[in-house]
DNA sequence: ACCTGAACACCGTTCAAGT
DNA sequence: ACCTGAACACCGTTCAAGT
């Protein structure tokens, strides 16, 4: 044990990382270890650092991967609101399929090609229309943060949503979808700019 | 060293929680130890269980403090979707003055003053008028996934935040009103019943 | 190139023992 | 009641050494 064996999959950043989630998934962020992803994968805790320099790099790169399987699951021809829509809903729908997803974001940095290449083409797709590229970025921070926040809030015991966890799921769902609607339709409208009195 | 000196501030729950504040402050929430809390105050680690059953349960505690303070800065006046409001605001603007206090929210559990008496008290405040009580708590629940969030990504090194950081402060303080009245303006609305096409 | 094995400083938690 | 001191299992990181 220890050695490569044969049939086992190789060692490398796909393997560490689909790990990683797996404990992620199972147990927890707390309890997501290097040595518990070595001891999972039966190689020495070391081993890993030949793939990733250090714990925060393997969690960028983890942050970065689910960020790209949401980008993948959103209909690849939508822009402007309706991208900001369905980014929405596939970033809080990823989220709550892994436990612990939106913990690990809010506490992972970020990575070169999300800061780079994802966010950019993003952007890029949502200033289209009567949308200028700063209102696009405004507009895709408001989405993320009600996205990330309400993940979180939902992994966690929170009270408030936990109280509209305990109503049915479909209750809860147009909870967020009105909330999204609210910022994807409703953000720099005119009806957004007026201050209250 | 070790025993009380005459003088010095008395071991106990406040003296602990700000001393770790302080660290959450000044060196963020990774350095944000029982060791490192113990070592500022002059006592064993081991001290700190006589008043903290766990790490757990300081954090929650430490949420507890935000979040009342958070509550005690709003105007006791305000209800309804003012109110919605300006508790968005206060909820950001104080996550923003501690830094990692957005990331120690996220992970952090939730107690039991604010399940039962904190976020009760709210929900009763913001359901006035023609707002359900339903209603309020989708509305709560979606300003604060929009201010824990939005806090998160300022407090990182996030990409797109970031970019809209190294613009004004105003632009981006404007960004996050424009976001938060959506929200706390349109939700529940007419506007945000429908769905898109 | 890729991994082991040993070492280091640090962490949370428990518990007997002191006062 | 309140705190020390020692112990334990676990953690991230480094590095010489093997193959």
């Amino acid at each position: 044990m220890g050695r490569p064996k044969a049939g086992e999959p190789e060692l490398g950043r796909e393997l560490i990382a689909e790990t990683a989630l797996d404990i992620l998934d199972s147990e927890g962020l707390e309890a997501l270890s290097l040595s518990q992803i070595a001891r999972v994968l039966n190689v020495q805790t070391s081993a890993l650092y030949w793939y990733f320099k250090s714990k925060a790099a393997l969690y960028e790169y983890l942050c970065e991967l689910i960020f790209r399987r949401v980008l993948d699951d959103v209909d690849p021809s939508l822009t402007g609101r309706d991208l900001l829509y369905a980014f929405g809903r596939g970033f809080r729908s990823n989220a709550r399929s892994s436990r612990d997803a939106a913990k690990l974001i809010s506490v992972g940095g970020v990575s070169e090609g999300l800061r780079t290449e994802l966010i950019p083409g993003l952007l890029r797709r949502v200033a289209v229309g009567g949308i200028s590229p700063l209102e696009a970025r405004q507009a895709v921070t408001a989405i993320e943060a009600l996205s990330l926040g309400w993940a979180i809030f939902e992994g966690s015991q929170n009270p408030v949503v936990g109280e509209v966890m305990r109503q049915t799921n479909d209750q809860n769902d147009s909870a967020f979808e009105r909330a999204l609607h609210a910022l994807a339709y409703g953000f720099g409208t005119d009806s957004a700019k007026k201050n209250p009195a």
